[in-house]
DNA sequence: ATGACGATTTACT
DNA sequence: GTAAATCGTCATA
């Protein structure tokens, strides 16, 4: 229901608290035939600012590609690596304050079949894919929720397109949490690389890694 | 203009 | 476990 679209405010936090505050709520994902697509975020990443070597906008790196980063909370970060994934973040924190949190995994709640036709690849019938592989991981999610950089500098609280759906109810209880080190960033330096800035619901089948 | 590399995924040994 | 895929971005020149 629309009433439970986040808004503003529960984005203009800081990147570790976003991280934490999006494990358990939905990523809605409406596609211009109207199908919706969604899934519960089980993964998240805190990307936390100039200080990050991980971060794109390690010292202050403000390019076309990183400006996003330096938009307000709420904002969609869509970048394209690898020569073939998009990522998805949600930017937080302050206006041209450069942090934002990826989201990494998710447990596919509506649209499967949507999202398994997406996921299929040569030799591979979309039946046979299954439910833990479709969202579990940064770029899977993208791949099966039709994200790209179109997306990029969407804003989650506007747009009818991406958006974000509170969970009623209890929160996750901190004890089906796990927090670790992130993946991907070796090259960040000792540092960056080993902290715990992973979050990630415990046991969960649908996260990228336990 | 050029070259190195990537917040990954997939297939294969 | 290792390696290939594949191209936009960024730093250097």
């Amino acid at each position: 229901m629309s009433d439970d679209r986040a808004t503003r405010d529960f984005f203009r936090t800081d990147a570790r608290t976003l991280a934490r505050r999006l494990l358990g709520q939905r990523l809605v994902r409406v596609l211009d035939s109207g199908e919706r697509l969604a899934g519960l975020i089980v993964e998240t990443e805190a990307y936390v600012g100039v200080r990050d070597r991980a971060s794109h906008a390690f010292a202050g790196r403000r390019t076309s590609r990183t400006e996003t980063m330096y938009a307000q909370a709420g904002t969609a970060y869509v970048y394209f690596t690898y020569g073939m994934h998009n990522m998805f973040n949600v930017v937080c924190g302050e206006m041209d304050e450069p942090v934002a949190v990826l989201v990494r995994a998710l447990r596919p709640t509506e649209g499967l079949a949507s999202m398994r036709s997406r996921r299929s690849r040569a030799g591979v019938a979309p039946s046979r894919i299954r439910e833990t592989e479709l969202c579990s991981g940064p770029g899977k999610l993208c791949s099966a929720l039709a994200i790209d950089r179109s997306l990029d500098r969407t804003d989650l609280v506007a747009d009818g397109r991406l958006f974000i759906e509170r969970a009623r109810g209890e929160p996750l209880p901190p004890a089906r949490l796990r927090r670790t080190p992130r993946i991907g960033v070796d090259g960040a330096g000792e540092e960056w690389a080993s902290a715990a800035l992973r979050w990630h619901v415990r046991n969960d089948p649908h996260v990228s890694r336990q």
